[in-house]
DNA sequence: AAGCGAACCTGGCTGC
DNA sequence: TGCAGCCAGGTTCGCT
């Protein structure tokens, strides 16, 4: 499910009901999702505090009072939802009522606010470990993730550095979670359609001889800076599932100008027709008129 | 070494 | 209605 909007949105939805309150009970249901929980995960939790819940590329990320992380990736199916009983008072009452569980429910978090936080993952794409917090940027998963596409200093010349040299079309690389964090398939065609740059072009193209920006690399983080915060002003994308833990759905998907969009004209009017081809094994959609 | 395809897993949709 | 085939927001492994 998740780009970097979604789990933002997700971690939106979490905060409010994460930070600040402690894990009283963990269940697991299975022993593995992508990976096998580590050892004694749930028992580890159990009575830590959480200080944080922050984002980094597409992981969630539960600062503890113990100075551990709680490390969440959603992979392709991941969801939260947010369970609260009648008595507890938590804004939106939007929550999901407190039910049985579900096909692919996981892992309960029973906080002790009273609120469930069930993650439910059909593919098991996703992953939930525990780090020791002191410089996780330089632990796995974390050894080797990308820029953050939304940091200050994002721009023409990151993507410059990142590229040079690389002769992989620039769809492929954007979505190479080791140079930007965050940005998948959806993400790297709406913006490759919004900086006009056709998904094919190698990304060595991207700087000068002596190593500076050009034009294109400059519309093109400017362009990915747009639709990353775009969707994230609009709670995410909902293909199938709904993303928000609260319950909502996200609504970008209704925004695509190319994605999953293959055989339908191009929004800029320029008779162009959404072509669909494979990068790295993945879906692209782009228009061949003004994508160039 | 970079780049590509396959594998991991389940579910939903399409077409016969 | 049933079933086979294909596709899916991600990551990782193994082969050129």
């Amino acid at each position: 499910m998740p780009e970097l909007p979604e789990v933002e949105t997700v971690r939106r939805g979490l905060a409010p009901v994460m930070e600040g309150a402690s894990f009283a009970k963990v269940e697991l249901r299975r022993g593995d999702l992508r990976a096998p929980f580590p050892p004694r995960f749930a028992a580890r939790l159990k009575g830590r505090r959480v200080e944080a819940l922050r984002r980094r590329g597409k992981f969630l990320l539960a600062d503890l009072d113990n100075q551990t992380v709680l490390i969440m990736h959603l992979g392709m199916s991941g969801s939260f939802r947010i369970l609260a009983d009648g008595e507890t008072r938590l804004a939106p009452d939007t929550y999901h009522r407190r039910g049985k569980l579900r096909a692919h429910d996981h892992v309960v978090f029973q906080m002790s606010s009273g609120v469930q936080i069930i993650f439910n993952d059909p593919r098991r794409f996703g992953l939930m470990t525990l780090a020791g917090g002191s410089d996780i940027d330089h632990t796995p998963p974390f050894s080797g993730i990308g820029v953050e596409p939304l940091a200050d200093d994002f721009s023409g010349a990151t993507l410059a550095r990142l590229f040079a040299g690389r002769r992989a079309p620039v769809k492929a690389l954007l979505m190479d979670q080791r140079l930007i964090a965050g940005v998948g398939n959806i993400y790297a065609c709406e913006a490759l359609w919004l900086a006009r740059i056709s998904p094919n072009r190698p990304a060595g193209r991207f700087a000068t001889k002596t190593g500076k920006p050009t034009v294109a690399a400059d519309r093109l983080a400017t362009a990915i800076r747009e639709v990353l915060e775009a969707a994230i002003a609009a709670g995410g994308s909902s293909l199938r599932d709904h993303i928000r833990a609260t319950g909502e759905l996200g609504e970008f998907q209704h925004r695509f100008a190319v994605y999953d969009r293959a055989g339908k004209p191009c929004p800029r009017n320029d008779g162009g027709t959404i072509r669909r081809t494979v990068h790295a094994g993945r879906s692209t959609f782009y228009c061949p008129v003004c994508q160039r």
